[in-house]
DNA sequence: CAATAAGTGGACATCGTGTCCATTTGACGC
DNA sequence: GCGTCAAATGGACACGATGTCCACTTATTG
């Protein structure tokens, strides 16, 4: 499929290990599961598990690729507000409630691939940053570059679930702040 | 001193621990420091310190205390914006702003103490979050609860290191798009 | 100078990580 | 079918950090 072929076992394997941790990350809590429950519960070696993912990371990054993409295609080429032809306020308040839904479904996920850190460093953050850079850019927002990070801040899985279990707030109260949010930084009244 | 007497050898070693944790967290990066590392410099036994410190978190901690207490300090009977009196936009930028030095100055210490979950945890998360959402209050922002933690966000360590570091930003840039998001959310303009 | 309770320190058990390599197994040409 | 060979496997291993436990030491108090 890709020049190079990949053997039966391999691919059997990779499934397997998919299936596992993601069954044990929603059972356990992504933080809680290790390398070796997983290898376990797939029943693969240790050797292989490390062949192929590093770390947990790795695997709830893999787990959650589909549903980043499909976001991901959604802001570049889906409808407005998500996609382009809206005002950049009301497009930042559909990418915050966007990943607000992101977030409810695979909170389990989320919370093991992009923890700390490590968050800053995965593909789906730069792609998140550019998006959110670009609408600062075409609200004429000055310096884009000190603005994003803050933007993106919030939706840091540590700080979603915080609101969320601790301080027991609704997913609809949160993306309702967020659009708040992007209204006061990038809205007409300013 | 307080009721109960600490014994002259609880004291000196307690001032090694901090004295050693300090100068290490300074040398090498909170997070590259073990717990065994701190005993040994400090001329301790492993015991001795967990006796008083049950991880690296709650050394950082008392290490950060008097720094943060000067804060809260000024912030409920200093000058303003800092201190009460001016209008909430600009409280909020000076807390900002105040925030931003302090991670500036104890960067290492910060990144050990309140990485991650436990951030929110701690003593003095509380107390920013209370005053940030006095000033929501203040400034009839509608459903504050919900505007606190992403208000509170941009402060995590890990975000203010990546935009200081890896995103080469200054201090001033970033207190600067701080302030300008302050006053989107609650500046008068709204 | 006891008596005693607080304090000490390091050995120990435990757990998770990541590596390494002898063995197995699937793919492919014949 | 079958031999060949590289890819893939899996579990043993070494390592590093954590946190606990307890026999011993030391400061305090009357």
């Amino acid at each position: 499929m890709l020049g190079v072929m990949e053997r039966a076992d391999a691919a059997r394997n990779r499934a397997r290990i998919l299936e596992a941790a993601g069954r044990l990350f929603a059972a356990e809590g992504a933080p809680n599961v290790t390398m070796d429950d997983i290898a376990r519960a797939a029943g693969v070696g240790r050797g292989t598990l490390y062949r192929r993912y590093p770390d947990r990371a790795a695997i709830a990054l893999a787990l959650l690729d589909e549903h980043e993409r499909a976001l991901q295609e959604e802001l570049l080429r889906g409808d407005p507000p998500l996609g382009p032809g809206a005002p950049p306020a009301a497009r930042l308040a559909a990418f915050y409630a966007a990943m607000v839904r992101l977030l409810e479904d695979h909170a389990h996920l989320v919370l093991g691939a992009e923890t700390g850190r490590s968050r800053f460093t995965t593909g789906a953050y730069g792609f998140w940053r550019a998006h959110v850079r670009s609408l600062l850019v075409a609200a004429d927002a000055p310096d884009p570059d000190a603005l994003v990070e803050p933007l993106l801040a919030p939706l840091a899985p540590e700080v979603y679930g915080f609101q969320r279990h601790d301080r027991g707030l609704t997913a609809e109260q949160i993306a309702s702040a967020l659009a708040r949010l992007a209204d006061g930084v990038l809205g007409t009244s300013r």
